[in-house]
DNA sequence: GGCAATGATGTTAGCGCTAACAAAAGCGCG
DNA sequence: CGCGCTTTTGTTAGCGCTAACATCATTGCC
């Protein structure tokens, strides 16, 4: 087997070289560059000019390893399929490229096991930081966070432990929906569930509260699948759900995907949507606004969420205390026709 | 001020730790974790073992550094928030994963020059290769990828100017499902164009060669606006294209979410669909099989160009031939109600 | 048994950068 | 003018790892 011949990557110039062209020393140029304010006017402008002359391009390597610290965060999400995490990534992003740090992004697939992987292979790259979805992970997962003393802030939820957490509280979402739906006269309230992830047994939580409160819970209205949601799925369970219950009079579906295939399939039935069942969703996603009837939902944060929490971390990371330890940023009910 | 206290990163543990502890050399410890056949089994037990005793976690930019290899593949996208860049990605992920490479994700915004800053940026990283969106980029940014010489995939589109590429023919597609809607007995069919990104100018290009084929192009029922699509923006298009044009009989929408926002203003304003106006969108996103009517639309091998894509930058890499230069994955007319 | 070929392990040097300290230059003020 | 002070620049060492070479043991073969 012949050997591929190795070549430098990056086109191959580095810092001495730039200081050679600019006849001054090698660390010079590291301030000029990461500590302006350091280096006297003249001298920067000589070595920018040698910077952009040659080409340079700082490895990232060589300084994490100088100087222990990556300028990199972690990110870890449940999957890149929902558009729900992908506004908070949005979020995170701009903040993140501000501050001159960048993202590592890891995707669970929804797994525990995964997730543990994830990391292990991401702290290879020594983050200084890490944001997570969710409150409860694997035990060894927070044992190799705490072991590598990893500053981490948890998304979408909130937490009373003391962790830094910015998100809002599912249940209290679940159980505003759901007195809703009761406002609105309905009595028999069916939950539609799938992925059943820690959030959606949270808004089933909450269903249930509002529903005890009310005196109307019957355990015999929920439906809850493991299986990841889509609306396809959201078309099944309705059918399920309304043969096995035809007095079924509402929907709180847990998520926006099943809201729209239900709806959807409602119409192919020829079901009055509200009248005969109400449908409501979770997270307002852009084509809840547009399917028929318009969906009611819950609007989550989620872009603001991804901001507050890349800002919490920064804060960490440079040493001081995030700016509030448990950032609660609400949630907004968006009544459509569909209730 | 004070000072903030420095603290190395990672637990701490090097592979000299791990040397030490298995009674080997920094060597042995470095080649059985990576090129474990290299080594004796005792030794590589002994090391291994050593390695889960001591939680080591090795340092990728120390290997980055001494190998002049990161691992890591750089992946441009014009956007985060598009569902059909995510299943890209996704595919992306499982090649590469599977191969113990990275991925870096940057996000243009359907923007050349942050495109260009993006690659700048990320270069610190010294990634081996690059996974670009689109064949047509800013001029310093080719010349920044040459003078890097970046092993480079174009995804979404096909090249013939020997760039490797892997996709399908953005012409081809909008031709055909304009073709599809001439086949249905329209005749003045308009064109709903948002973005205006490379893609949709083909998409464009196509569906004028279709019409001009059939003898019936009319330069009049093209709308197109160059701010990012959503659904709120098709129903827009549509009041303004039917105010214009009474006539049009047809819309090609040059996405599906400007698809699914006319299709519900017209459900809201009582146009028949597909008797009065047809309606045909592009990418097959999942909630176009579930809006009223579903949508006729073209599916686009998404996931499977990320795949395919990630499997030539490796063979590239690795400094092979990738399987095929020019890789045309097709595309595939999804026909239902709405037209 | 001796000698080359093969395989397993170790030694050395250095990747490109920055922390920490050292030195030199400028500055204010009595 | 000379003292301490701040500001600017430089020197040295080493971050954790791996390529390249060196060394040592093993094996096969005549």
């Amino acid at each position: 087997m012949s050997r591929k011949p190795r070549v430098r990557s990056g086109s191959g110039v580095t810092m001495h070289d730039v200081a050679r062209a600019a006849g001054v020393s090698a660390i010079t140029v590291s301030r000029a560059l990461n500590q302006p304010q350091q280096v006297s006017p003249a001298l920067r402008d000589k070595v920018m000019q040698a910077v952009d002359a040659l080409g340079y391009v700082p490895s990232r390597s060589a300084s994490t390893l100088a100087s222990a610290r990556s300028r990199t965060v972690l990110v870890l999400i449940p999957s890149l399929g929902n558009t729900v995490f992908l506004d908070t990534l949005a979020g995170i992003e701009t903040v993140l490229a501000e501050a001159g740090y960048q993202m590592l992004i890891g995707n669970s697939h929804y797994d525990a096991e995964q997730e543990l992987q994830l990391l292990r292979a991401y702290l290879q790259h020594r983050p200084d930081g890490v944001l997570l979805t969710g409150l409860s992970h694997a035990a060894p997962f927070d044992a190799l966070l705490r072991r590598h003393r990893l500053p981490a802030v948890y998304m979408m939820d909130l937490a009373d432990d003391g962790r830094c957490c910015v998100g809002f509280s599912q249940e209290e979402a679940g159980a505003a929906i759901t007195r809703h739906l009761l406002e609105r006269g309905k009595r028999r309230i069916g939950f539609l569930g799938a992925q059943l992830d820690e959030r959606v047994m949270k808004r089933l939580s909450g269903y249930r509260a509002a529903l005890a409160e009310a005196g109307c819970h019957d355990a015999g209205l929920e439906w809850l699948d493991p299986a990841p949601s889509s609306m396809q799925m959201g078309a099944d369970m309705l059918d399920r759900a309304l043969a096995a219950r035809p007095d079924c009079d509402a929907l709180f579906c847990c998520n926006d995907d099943l809201a729209i295939g239900a709806l959807a399939r409602c119409q192919q039935l020829g079901i009055a949507v509200p009248a005969r069942l109400a449908v409501a969703g979770f997270n307002d996603l852009q084509a809840a606004a547009w399917c028929t009837p318009a969906l009611t939902t819950v609007a989550t944060p989620r872009r603001e969420i991804g901001i507050q929490a890349a800002r919490s971390l920064l804060a960490m990371i440079e040493g001081d205390a995030p700016q509030a330890l448990r950032l609660d940023l609400g949630f907004a009910l968006m009544l459509r026709r569909s209730s």
